[in-house]
DNA sequence: CCGCGAGTGCGACACATGTAGTATGTCGGC
DNA sequence: GCCGACATACTACATGTGTCGCACTCGCGG
């Protein structure tokens, strides 16, 4: 497994099309419309310009059935939150993930049964 | 303190900006761009530019002194920091922090060292 | 008093993102 | 066999980001 350091980066909006893929698996562009043409707003033909890009960047597959296109997430949630994670790391703590897991948990407010389970998380690792 | 809710958001090429007005305190365009000559290969009006537009945004502050600008970040590294990781949670986590850490530090590779300083900030809030 | 160089101010351009309209093509039903 | 519904393909435009070049200005040294 996992050569694969993202080449892309996700926008914002593109995060809300992934997920939508993700919910639903497999889609043509009217479903995941209607899917964020509720959620979101946005008009069909928004939802199928981002859909068409995200195939150019490699984010989503499209295969066509009959005369429709179904579309297909290709990175899968884990692999588009470690990247972000990385993004995110690497912008603001320069890559030094420790830190920034340092600073992160400090950050948090957590609730005593949020803690516990961080605590077997990491007592767990090795 | 603080009910200040971020309204920017900091690109790439900012962090780099920003990490050099940490670095030398307020400071000419010349002096940032000096910095960031060398270790981004930016042009001198590049970096003018980027200050400029940071002003603009709020990010950095600026003060004539004499005929020439001083450039002075306004957020401190805590603060953008903290905002990059709401963003971060905020995109890949629906808002969900508990998640996002819990994902993040199941990622992690650390040493033994490193668990062990991350086991204790834990203990230790409260 | 004048020219020179540092510093400023401003315009410019390409690509990414967010958002959408419209023209064209096609398949199933009357 | 033609019509309409739905899908696609293409175009468009504003704003943000990444990157500069260049013209202008002002103070200092001769």
């Amino acid at each position: 497994m996992s050569g694969e350091r993202a080449e892309w980066t996700i926008s914002d909006a593109e995060w809300d099309v992934l997920e939508a893929l993700w919910d639903r698996g497999p889609s043509t562009a009217r479903g995941v419309a209607e899917t964020l043409e509720s959620s979101r707003g946005w008009a069909y033909s928004t939802v199928k310009t981002m859909l068409d890009r995200m195939v150019e960047k490699g984010l989503v597959g499209a295969r066509q059935v009959g005369n429709v296109w179904e579309y297909t997430a290709v990175v899968n949630a884990e692999t588009a939150r470690r990247s972000a994670w990385r993004r995110f790391v690497e912008a603001a703590f320069g890559g030094a993930s420790a830190s920034a897991l340092q600073f992160v948990l400090a950050e948090a407010r957590l609730s005593r049964k949020q803690r516990e389970e961080l605590l077997n998380l990491l007592k767990d690792k090795e």
